[in-house]
DNA sequence: CAAGAGATCATCT
DNA sequence: GATGATCTCTTGA
């Protein structure tokens, strides 16, 4: 599992090295297991595209906290996004999970469901995660979610940078290529 | 296909 | 009172 020192790391960083990574969801007896394909990274009080760039707010607050927290935020009056908070306390940052490639979903009779990941709004819906989560740490399974790491370690072609998605009134940093996928992934949000 | 609109509400101004 | 780290459906070529 990985533990709260791998989210203790400059965000830009914990975006690529979540690539390949597995996040698990557990409810009852269902255990649903999937691959991390797409990351997003909001980095830092100035990136204009981040929620902490005005300043700390009751819905941020999570992000000036320490790393490894658990950010879900409600938008668009319809969907919830799953961030987890990084680097340092007091420096506001987060990773966005963006989309997942189905790996196994087992329920108590042990039968494989297909299963929709390719979305931040869509992979929240799927593992049945809301606000209820927020500020919760990831690194623990004690509230069933949490990551593992990657069986193999991935070759750094495999990684692609890309502008993030949905941010163009965020100025300067609108064209920053914070945005990490897998290479030939069909998985992921967008090409 | 691509483009546009609607859904729908917490959050911030 | 406006808007959004999105998704789905509809329209039209």
């Amino acid at each position: 599992m990985l533990n709260q020192n791998f989210f203790n790391q400059p965000t830009l960083k914990v975006a690529q090295d979540l690539l390949g990574c597995f996040i698990i969801r557990k409810v009852g007896r269902k255990i649903i297991r999937a691959k991390i394909v797409e990351t997003e990274a909001y980095n830092g009080p100035r990136d204009l595209a981040s929620h902490a760039s005005r300043g700390r707010t009751a819905r941020n607050a999570v992000m000036f906290g320490p790393a490894g927290m658990i950010y879900v935020y409600f938008t668009y009056g319809l969907h919830f996004m799953l961030n987890i908070v990084t680097g340092k306390t007091g420096y506001p940052a987060a990773v966005l999970i963006r989309a997942l490639e189905p790996v196994e979903a087992i329920n108590h009779k042990s039968k494989i469901i297909n299963l929709k990941f390719n979305g931040p709004a869509r992979l929240t819906k799927t593992l049945a995660i809301n606000k209820t989560f927020n500020h919760l740490p990831i690194f623990t399974r004690k509230h069933g979610l949490w990551l593992e790491k990657p069986t193999r370690q991935l070759q750094p072609k495999q990684i692609i940078r890309a502008k993030r998605i949905g941010v163009d009134y965020a100025g300067a940093y609108k064209d920053k290529k914070w945005r990490y996928y897998l290479k030939d992934n069909n998985f992921v949000s967008k090409k």
